[in-house]
DNA sequence: GCCAAAACTGAATGTTCGTCAAGTTTGGAA
DNA sequence: TTCCAAACTTGACGAACATTCAGTTTTGGC
């Protein structure tokens, strides 16, 4: 077990398993911090349910928090997933980055989500690096083409999951209706620099439906 | 002990212990949390500081985060009273929201504050409920008065609070130069429905400076 | 002074995260 | 096939901490 494998394409059996203790670890803790809050799941309980002992999981994630970390970025890339899938299908330059109207109603109506909305800054941090790649594509060709006035569009996409996490979580505690979600999406909007106006009416524009979550997407990688 | 003080208006001296050891718990904490971060303060520590009994901060705070949470809301009304002493001073309707400018660089610069933002929902929404009546009333006047595009104050400072917050965490944690604070406060002032151009000119306008934190401000109310 | 209610105390409790010494598996080399 | 060392796994354990509670002290009206 001291070389690595003689043809790198092919994942050694070594390779494989680690995948698969990791994978099973991340799909536990999933379900656990799904369940009761990301407090709440114990290490133990994690690891019992992944068939591992409880040593273990600090061979694949240095503490519990990265373990949180890499449950959030799961989801970010499952949802992430769906939603490209679907919006790429038409190409008016703002494809209102990436659907903010999908994440916001999957973060305030999906259960599974709420548990999670109090790790608000983890969980944005997340939505950022997962997500970011298409929003800010979008972001930037919108403006190349016109219809946004954005220059600097890592920042506004940082500042779009903060809020819109922040609004998420306003629902789900009853700070604010469910009947908000339009306006969220408008003054998201407004932050690409167009005025009120025009954000409403890009946020009026009817979306294709997603597709319902069928076979989940294969893991994030990393 | 049995009857309460016979005028009300005269607080007894019961409830000024009371008070006392309240702000003397809140202090004691402050000083620790933002020393060490709140996971890292310990009730034990913040009960010795404070001189009282590791039970007795049960008698005033339910638990370890209640009393994080009447940290962040006097560190929230302290800063809110300094604002407000100085930006009162100049009536043209649209405030900025009592100078995110000044609570951005605050947040930023102060070291005390570094830690806190960790919490960042709970950091948000202290600042939602402390410092929400300035800066609601002032959306509302400055859109009365045509200059900004809100329909609902509310929701638009419940957006900048958690905007605001994530792009501190961000420069703290050096994923945004601290140069970018410009940038955000045009991003946010585009929140309240003006356009690009409206926002860059609106964040250049001079402000008043702040005075030094000197005497400080009398502990929150509640 | 007296007394009951309120407040205080700090040791004890019950949990939890993360570590570690000991044991097991793995896959190439002899 | 047998051997071996590296890599991985295990679960009992230590340390730390939030919270509780039985016993003690303080309070303030009478």
């Amino acid at each position: 077990m001291t070389k690595p494998p003689a043809n790198p394409t092919e994942e050694g059996r070594v390779a494989r398993r680690r995948r698969r203790n990791r994978d099973a670890l991340i799909a536990a803790a999933r379900d656990i911090m799904t369940d009761k809050g990301v407090e709440a799941a114990t290490m133990l309980e994690i690891a019992e349910r992944a068939d591992v002992g409880a040593g273990t999981v600090y061979n694949y994630f240095k503490s519990k928090d990265e373990l949180a970390i890499a449950v959030l970025e799961t989801l970010m890339h499952e949802l992430g997933l769906r939603i490209e899938a679907v919006t790429n299908t038409f190409d008016d330059p703002p494809r209102s980055m990436p659907d903010l109207r999908t994440v916001l109603d999957t973060a305030t109506n999906d259960v599974r989500w709420a548990q999670l909305l109090n790790r608000s800054e983890v969980i944005a941090d997340a939505m950022f690096r997962m997500m970011g790649p298409f929003a800010i594509r979008d972001l930037r060709l919108a403006s190349q083409a016109g219809r946004f006035h954005v220059s600097n569009a890592d920042l506004v996409w940082r500042l779009s999951t903060h809020a819109l996490i922040g609004a998420s979580l306003a629902i789900t505690t009853g700070q604010l209706p469910a009947s908000a979600s339009d306006q969220i999406i408008v003054r998201l909007l407004c932050m690409t620099g167009i005025g009120a106006n025009a954000a409403v009416e890009l946020a009026a524009r009817p979306r294709p439906a997603l597709k319902p979550e069928g076979n989940p997407a294969p893991p994030a990688p990393r």
